[in-house]
DNA sequence: CTGTCTTTGTTCGTATGCATACAAAAATAA
DNA sequence: TTATTTTTGTATGCATACGAACAAAGACAG
């Protein structure tokens, strides 16, 4: 029924609650295309056994090098509360290694494992689909229109 | 030094593991402005002191009436699991009421209470305030694009 | 050089988000 | 009607995600 009555009851205010569409919230849409992508994420990982944010923390230090827990919490967008976390996690499972910085004595400087290194072959290529795969419903024009439009929304 | 020898390593090697961003992937880039449109959703209701879950439950409540827990969960788009726990602190706020479904005793109806209906007008006017700051990066052109193509990867 | 401010990392609490497993009820097929 | 399948709701476990509070160490202003 849709509340008609009481669309007609308030139909002199303005605006009227009534044209607020829960789908049409940009808020809503990306999260929605956010559960989409992290589903296409799963499955594309589910053998290698990785997470976004745990892939996303290991291509960093790769191309990083060492660094510590903060920093790259910024370099992947983590808080650090998150961050440990996911540090926690994979250090347990051997993919990254810390030592103490010997600059700072706050620091922990963290690097991936040999085991990290032979994993993130075949993991960036799972990556490369997953962005494939998400981004299937586009065609290329619309795909480089969007990933610019989302990258401003940042 | 990013890796500056290891690239050369495999120069030859397609497609070469170095030319892949993090920052470039598509699910890297919906989670942060996720984050950030859930940043700006939890300033815009601090003193409402909803979370962008229960808010898109509340207003899908409204503009059905009576749904059962289920139900909401999935035009709500969210997991049965997940909905259970947004059901639970919204009760538990006395913002919304059950009854059993006299048709199936398997399901319960979810309604607003009468503070819920109170507390929607300040809460939908915050929402539009909510998707204008979001997509304030963007010309009033490109949120339409923007919102179209996104709309398209669900 | 000392007091203040900032950075780094940790811990706790709350809230999604989903996989998995389960029981009760309803719908459907045989 | 009976047997099978599906739907609904619940419960548990793991993994983000972030606010808040905190201690230790470093940076910096006076």
């Amino acid at each position: 029924m849709k509340r008609q009555r009481a669309a007609e009851a308030r139909a002199a205010a303005a605006p009227a609650d009534d044209d607020y569409l829960l789908e049409a919230q940009v808020g809503h849409r990306l999260r929605r295309a956010h559960q989409r992508a992290s589903a296409v994420f799963m499955n594309r990982f589910a053998e290698l056994q990785l997470t976004p944010t745990q892939y996303a923390a290991l291509v960093k230090i790769r191309d990083e090098g060492e660094v510590s827990q903060n920093y790259l919490g910024r370099l992947t967008a983590m808080d650090p509360a998150t961050m440990k976390g996911v540090i926690d996690r994979l250090e347990k499972r051997g993919l990254i290694a810390s030592k103490p910085d010997p600059k700072d004595r706050r620091r922990t400087l963290w690097r991936l494992t040999a085991a990290a290194e032979k994993l993130l072959v075949p993991a960036i290529e799972a990556g490369r689909a997953v962005t494939e795969e998400t981004l299937a419903p586009l065609s290329p024009e619309e795909r480089t229109t969007f990933l610019d439009l989302l990258g401003r929304l940042t």
